[in-house]
DNA sequence: ATGAACTTTCAGTAAATACTGAAAATTGAT
DNA sequence: ATCAATTTTCAGTATTTACTGAAAGTTCAT
């Protein structure tokens, strides 16, 4: 039966250290995703200083990457009684890690994207020149694309799990 | 007249800069956005020389660039005849450049994300420890998102312009 | 008020990533 | 076959991003 267990922990590095590549693919940093992957498969809540053991990083790094991803709604903070430690405990339900990631991306990245072609939009208004009139056009296509799939994003990340799955059902018929 | 000409570029410029910073937020490279901006809104196709000049960058990593960008899809090689340079013309429709980006991060990305969590789940398919079980069912979780978000996002991307307009039509009713 | 337990910050450093520029390779016209 | 135009490669370098470790800050029990 301690096989099982040493199996289980080579599964678990896998995974932490697949998950760091995709992270870091998406614009992620490797170690932050690597936490988030292990906490997601932590049977318990984990101090920081498992985390810094467990991944061989510094508390300057587990610190700072565990803040950001409590900033990020992905994991919480919680406290055992009678201790002193802060303890961290991952959200495990895909729907809402989804829904976590879908909303601060929006927030971060996509607002201000979106004021950016408005802003080139309104600037290319009036022009006369054919060149002008394309530009103008062309933010117009782009503002109207992102706005569109942030609302649809919006929409479905408000959605409850269930729904979504219906909605789901409904799109594949 | 003229200037409109000196207006244009400026909002030119700002989009460009900005679709970098975008870029560089999805784990695209900054320059390879950049050059991406630059090329949809151009009213002609560029060389490799012209893109260098505009962006203030050197032939290899426009180069560089140009290919990558020619592989996924969102610009093309376009000859003129009588001469031998190679000049480039970028994807302009949205929807276009949703398609292609979407199949190409799938194939890149979410494909061999999708095997690790099919690995990980494998492998711990008949533990018995309830952290086993626990971890199993987790990859099983996960995978179901990701190839559930994986197979959406194909439908989507095969769909003509107008069914898929139609169809979040019906879904924001 | 003191001090141990713990968290936070940050200057310095390491690692990863992107870029340059020039040399090598290729292409196509003569 | 030669050569000028053009593309491609890549060793070296610069820039950006991430990490370390230790010092400073905070909190709470006594």
């Amino acid at each position: 039966m301690e096989e099982e267990i040493v199996k289980l922990e080579e599964a678990r590095e896998e995974f932490v250290a697949q998950w760091g590549i995709m992270g870091a693919q998406w614009g992620i940093n490797r170690t932050m995703a690597q936490i988030h992957a292990l906490l997601m498969t932590a049977p318990e809540v984990m101090s920081t200083d498992e985390v810094m053991e467990t991944l061989a990083i510094s508390r300057g790094n587990a610190h700072t990457n565990l803040k950001d991803l409590v900033s990020w709604g992905l994991i919480r903070i919680v406290t055992k009684k009678g201790e002193r430690k802060e303890f961290f405990e991952a959200e495990k339900d895909v729907w809402e890690i989804f829904r976590r990631v879908a909303r601060e991306r929006k927030r971060r990245e996509i607002d201000p994207a979106l004021e950016t072609l408005r802003n080139c939009k309104a600037a290319s208004e009036d022009m006369k020149s054919a060149e002008g009139k394309a530009f103008h056009d062309q933010m117009g296509q782009l503002e109207d694309f992102v706005s569109f799939a942030s609302k649809m994003g919006d929409r479905v990340a408000s959605m409850q799990h269930g729904k979504a799955i219906k909605l789901a059902m409904k799109f594949f018929s």
